[in-house]
DNA sequence: ATTATAGGTGAACGTACGTTCACCTGCAAG
DNA sequence: CTTGCAGGTGAACGTACGTTCACCTATAAT
């Protein structure tokens, strides 16, 4: 029953971004007074499952807006009780850092699969109108866009597939950078 | 000097999960009245970088806490002026669904390289003790923990790695599924 | 039957919140 | 010079917030 309580409450933050009051808690549960919301929020309080500010507003706790980060695959998996996390993080701070030039690409076609980037894969790409050699860049090359590595032979730059398949681009015109890749994510 | 006072307010928001009040926001950008505060917020908002609600509490808006989505890699890449931007995502939302039962583990060695995930990548996966033909499984066979594609040859169950260099296992004495990987996430 | 307790109601209280008012600058236009 | 105005100060106001108090059930143990 409680963790029906606390379920509201997170589906609360989701949904506005920040946590309920009490008045919203009582229509959220069903209470009809304060003081019956604040019994459960000091309930909820000493089982870690939320936290209070100095002020007695509610703000969320790690287990609440973030996701529990565990070991390598080979060490195996807790069971609900011996939670062995080492670390909990935010997948947005954790992903990206400069928000105001970051975008999120859809990938199409295969030319860096053996990069581990798939059709359909999300792309993290970050601004950026210059590239180290080695990254992965989102660039028009002679009118046409692609997503590629950056890599130079001598004082020429040139993009190279992740595919056997496909050849080097060596750019004729012109080549322009627009944005580094600086994450991948998958969704099955 | 205005994107330096909101990009104040997300670093807040960012570290606080949620948004500052007034006299918060005085210290944030230095200033010794509440009323600054609100005349540099009644800006904000006509801006639309800000949102407030009927109580005048601030809440973030999309361009605050999402992450902005575009097109096909082949679509390009938009300049600072002209954004074509399709949706906004919050990566938590979109990644998770079951937030209780979700845990990020990293990956260990190269047996499924061909299905896009490599060393050092993390997984997203979800507690599950059962799982559907094709998923990729978190499991414990004969003592030893893998991560592997979950396959059936009749009503017999196996693990196939995606890597030609290793081959499929047949669970000996036991096999315990822990969880199912509902995505992958990579970070340069 | 009596008592104790967990869990709820409803009203009252102190205070921190966003808002508003009157006033004070520094700077640019005329 | 003076006028207007954007942008700040400081104090006062109404209200919504979390908290607290007294009281009311049900349920279970004695």
């Amino acid at each position: 029953m409680e963790t029906n309580h606390s379920q509201k409450i997170l589906d609360f933050y989701k949904d506005n971004k920040r946590m309920p009051v009490y008045t919203e808690i009582m229509k959220l549960v069903g209470f009809r007074s304060k003081n019956a919301v604040h019994k459960l929020i000091n309930k909820l309080v000493e089982k870690d499952i939320l936290d209070k500010d100095s002020r007695g507003r509610l703000i969320p706790n790690n287990l609440f807006g973030e996701v529990p980060m565990l070991g390598l695959v080979e060490a195996g998996f807790p069971s609900v009780a011996e939670e062995a996390i080492l670390d909990t993080i935010n997948l947005d701070d954790y992903l990206i850092k400069n928000k105001a030039a970051t975008y999120l690409l859809t990938v199409k076609g295969d030319s860096m699969i053996d990069a581990g980037i798939q059709e359909g894969d999300l792309v993290i790409a970050e601004r950026k109108d210059e590239a180290k050699v080695g990254d992965i860049v989102i660039a028009e090359v002679d009118g046409g866009w692609t997503m590629k590595f950056f890599r130079k032979k001598g004082q020429v730059a040139y993009l190279e597939p992740a595919n056997k398949a496909y050849k080097p681009i060596y750019p004729e015109a012109s080549m322009h950078i627009a944005a580094v890749v600086k994450g991948v994510i998958r969704k099955y």
